[in-house]
RNA sequence: GGGCGAAUGGCGGAACUGGUAGACGCGCACGACUCAAAAUCGUGUUUCGCAAGAAGUGAGAGUUCGAUUCUCUCUUCGCCCA
């Protein structure tokens, strides 16, 4: 008997499944389709074990599906657009795509080392034009469709890159790579108009019942619908200014107001443009940054204007106007009413500038005496020192009310408002989806003709030049059409674009034509069950949202609304991080320990090293671990079975190298086991059954059979361990022994691949593929043990027959020595029969 | 500051819908094999206690015959948003 040769055997079935095409995927309406996918992913170089979780998780979710009689589409691509390819390119002096393409090679190969059920043939790159000129179509499409526009828009801008730097690439409001401090600057930028459907991305989550709570509050909160009432503020102090417009959740506390604060990109700051002060005061501003977490973390402060704001409940009211640093354009109308005695932010701003602070809700406990002191009361109440609108309950009776009031005076108007933004998809970058739109001599918008799609990226480009490189490829820009000339939009798309669809280009990604076909689309989507982590809770799935939303207005071909079924949120991996005493972080291959308490440097043993918490592998910390290289040392089942062991699938796991070995050791003693089954089933000579192999092997299905549907992944291994614990005991041939056995080497296939098809083919290499069916029956024995309980605490078991009444179970207790012992004469005042669990007896 | 979630042995974790807490694995201890080691196999392993037994699922209360599970208060940690 030898040992299991994992690295000859695994690379026999990928060979086998490739050859036969095992996982491709075709349409047949005969059987019920299974859309299984996990977020492709980004090509950064090689695959890290954050992937191994992902795509093992989704494979032994696909394979079990298919065993069960699922067709099943389980594909993958690459996000082969993005700025880290195009930075290493900047760094290296090379060309993205060659960067982008060779990291796809081995990642690929990478991949296949896993043992994965993946339809290759439909595999897509959308850095490809192949793809991208798929999705400038659409682009084009919904511009039609009035879902895409051009306005001006704030970005970063890093005046010494020439460069527009995402939020995360501001760093305490300088440039990442330059250090500059970074300017806000206007630009003319795309969008789409996701706002629209803002009712509709909201209310539509309440049918998604096979997504995680979680991610649902979170996009319900990202979209933040509010109820409330935009209210008309008369103003005094300048002829041209007669009223400024608000937005308010709640116009209760009017009568609390004692400020109106503007943004400073506010229409009325056109009155200030040549105020030094006021440009003082935006330059200051500026510095603040453009999220809305910079704004909330920041000080406020504010301009005094010369205006008066008159309260629309009270006209002999007049409070004063600022320009505040943390009012934002963007939302609501710029301008919002201050009410410092229920609200933090203007509580201290009101601090600040010595404006009143007039309590107008107090909690139900306290009495109208109450006064706001050190901090806003926001919370629920009663509403006070507000005239008609005293007693009534804050915030939903008076809201109401208050709104009801200002309608009448025709002074405000009920308004449903949405934090969601429009979607600014231009980035000025290189690497990214062309967007098809040139300008003419005016700067009108011009379409790309479908007929010259796609826009392809020019090739050989000067990266190394500051500012957007398609903005000097002066030859690529400038165009003409039909005799007219053109210049090209050098922006690209927003690669959270090319993520927005690549789902439905799966169902059909070799058709050249469209972006997709139809019949594909109707029988694979939606797809059952998307897979990946959590961090994409929010943009990725809410893009996609909107794409399949706004791909079906106005198409009768398209009835996709929502277009994941199924989501599971997957954890990280995670390990121990290192430093030496100088403070750089090291990976743990340089790192050695005796007891794992204490670690020092590999190359130099008395050196200490210090060991930091276990935190999420990321090449910064340098605390990976590469998947290959596990791979080629425990083989793929190994780290397969691993890293769905020790930890839930939803929940972070600890990388382990004790775990990893064992799991090693498991897939090793498991071969051994089954050849030891094969030798006795060889041994024809038997006749008895043994109906205990039944039972348990029916029962471990069961438990599987749960545990899978549940996404309880660890469960399964343990119960892998339970499987072997009582096989490896069968010391004899019964007659029952190879059909049990064959079953069990099917429920450990989608977790073991290759150890299972190769353990099966030489127990049956007639053996048909196909999940065991549990006979219920035999779940259950005709005896049970229960507990016995005398006053709720456990005093021992006793083996019943399922149909004995609880008089009877009672009668043989009597007969028990512990009922001498904790019982005896003592009164019985009630027992309580649990059935089949347990019988509590009460004195 | 707001929202969501979590807390169980030395460690990772299990426990269906309120019904035997600690499955399974790691680690550790002891033993077998071995000249020895590794590997492998066997036994044990929540705590206290010689034992009988008692305590025990972050802390404190509550509901219940019975709470890891439900309710309330608090502590700590994590994630997301601000």
């Amino acid at each position: 008997m030898s040992r299991y040769n994992f690295k000859i055997v695994e690379e026999n079935w990928q060979k086998f499944w490739a050859k036969n095409k095992s996982y491709s995927a075709k349409i047949d309406t005969k059987k019920k389709k299974f859309y299984c996918l996990e977020m492709f992913p980004y090509p950064s170089g090689k695959i890290h074990m954050g992937h191994v979780r992902n795509y093992t998780i989704g494979d032994v979710l696909a394979r079990y599906k298919s065993l069960s009689g699922f067709n099943v589409l389980h594909p993958m691509g690459w996000d082969s657009f993005g700025m880290p390819a195009e930075n290493a390119a900047k760094q290296n002096n090379l060309d993205p795509k060659k960067w982008t393409e060779e990291n796809i090679k081995v990642m690929k190969t990478q991949l296949k080392k896993l043992g994965l059920s993946i339809d290759w043939d439909r595999e897509i790159s959308t850095c490809s034009p192949d793809y991208y000129k798929h999705q400038q179509k659409i682009f084009l499409q919904l511009y039609d469709k009035g879902l895409v526009y051009r306005k001006e828009s704030y970005v970063n801008w890093d005046p010494v890159d020439k460069t527009v730097l995402a939020n995360e690439q501001v760093i305490n409001g300088k440039g990442w790579r330059s250090g500059a401090v970074v300017e806000r600057k206007k630009l003319n930028q795309w969008f789409f108009n996701i706002s629209k459907f803002a009712e509709e991305l909201g209310e539509d989550l309440n049918n998604l019942d096979q997504w995680p709570d979680k991610v649902k509050i979170m996009q319900k909160n990202w979209i933040g619908k509010s109820f409330g009432c935009e209210i008309d503020f008369k103003i005094e102090g300048q002829k041209e200014i007669d009223k400024i417009k608000c937005y308010t959740t709640r116009p209760d506390t009017l009568f609390g107001f004692s400020f109106l604060a503007l943004s400073v990109d506010h229409p009325i700051s056109r009155f200030y443009e040549k105020n030094n002060q006021f440009i003082k005061f935006k330059e200051e501003c500026s510095k603040t940054g453009t999220t809305e977490e910079s704004i909330a973390q920041a000080e406020k402060i504010g301009f005094k204007t010369n205006l008066l704001a008159i309260n629309p409940l009270d006209s002999d009211k007049k409070v004063p106007v600022y320009f505040a640093n943390f009012v934002l354009m963007d939302y609501g109308f710029g301008a919002v009413f201050g009410c410092p005695a229920h609200d933090q932010r203007d509580f201290d701003f009101a601090k600040k500038y010595n404006l009143e602070i007039k309590t107008v809700v107090r909690p139900s406990e306290e009495s109208d005496q109450f006064k706001v002191k050190d901090e806003a009361y926001s919370g629920p109440g009663i509403i006070i020192n507000s005239e008609f609108l005293n007693g009534i309950s804050a915030p939903e009776k008076s809201v109401l009310k208050t709104i009801e009031i200002l309608q009448e005076k025709k002074i405000g108007k009920q308004k449903t408002n949405f934090r969601l933004k429009d979607w600014g998809i231009s980035r000025q970058r290189y690497w990214g989806c062309p967007i098809p739109i040139a300008y003419d001599e005016n700067n009108n918008i011009y379409k790309i003709p479908e007929k010259n799609l796609p826009v392809l990226l020019p090739e050989n480009v000067d990266l190394k030049t500051k500012g957007n490189p398609l903005d000097l490829a002066d030859k690529w820009k400038n165009i003409s059409i039909n005799g007219k000339k053109y210049t090209r939009e050098t922006d690209t798309l927003d690669t959270f674009v090319d993520s927005s669809w690549y789902f439905l280009r799966f169902c059909s990604s070799n058709n050249d034509l469209d972006p997709f076909d139809k019949d594909e689309i109707k029988y694979w989507m939606p797809v059952d069950q998307y897979i990946g982590g959590v961090e994409h809770a929010i943009l990725h799935l809410l893009y996609s949202r909107f794409f399949s939303r706004a791909i079906n207005l106005n198409n009768k071909e398209f009835e996709i609304k929502e277009p994941f079924q199924g989501l599971f949120t997957q954890g990280m991996v995670c390990h121990k991080t290192f430093k030496d005493q100088k403070n750089n972080w090291l990976n743990p291959e340089e790192v050695s320990s005796e007891d794992g308490l204490n670690f020092f440097m590999k190359n130099d043993s008395s050196e200490k090293v210090l060991v930091g918490p276990s935190e999420s592998m990321s090449k910064s910390k340098k605390n990976t671990i590469d998947p290959e290289k596990m791979i080629n040392e425990y083989g793929a089942d190994a780290v397969r079975l691993f890293i769905l062991s020790d930890s839930p699938p939803e929940k972070d796991i600890q990388w382990s190298d004790s775990g990893m070995s064992a799991a090693h050791k498991f897939v090793q003693k498991f071969w051994l086991m089954s050849e030891n089954i094969l030798n006795l089933t060889k041994k024809n000579n038997v006749s008895e059954k043994d109906e205990k192999i039944d039972i348990f092997t029916n029962q471990v299905i069961e438990k599987i059979n749960v545990a899978l549907e549940k996404f309880r992944y660890n469960v399964i291994i343990a119960v892998f361990h339970d499987i072997y614990n009582f096989y490896i005991k069968i010391l004899k041939n019964k007659k029952n022994l190879k059909e049990n056995f064959e079953k069990i080497l099917l429920v450990i296939m989608p977790v073991m691949p290759h150890l299972a098809n190769e353990c099966l083919k030489k127990i049956n290499p007639n053996a048909k593929l196909i999940w065991p069916t549990v006979k219920k029956e035999l779940l259950e024995t005709k005896e049970k043990e229960i507990v016995i309980q005398v006053n709720g605490k456990k005093r021992g078991t006793i083996l019943i027959d399922k149909n004995d009444e609880e008089s009877q179970i009672l009668e043989k207790i009597k007969k028990m020595d512990l009922f001498h012992k904790y019982i005896d004469s003592k009164k019985i005042n009630k027992t309580i029969y649990v059935k089949e669990r347990l019988i509590n007896i009460i004195l």
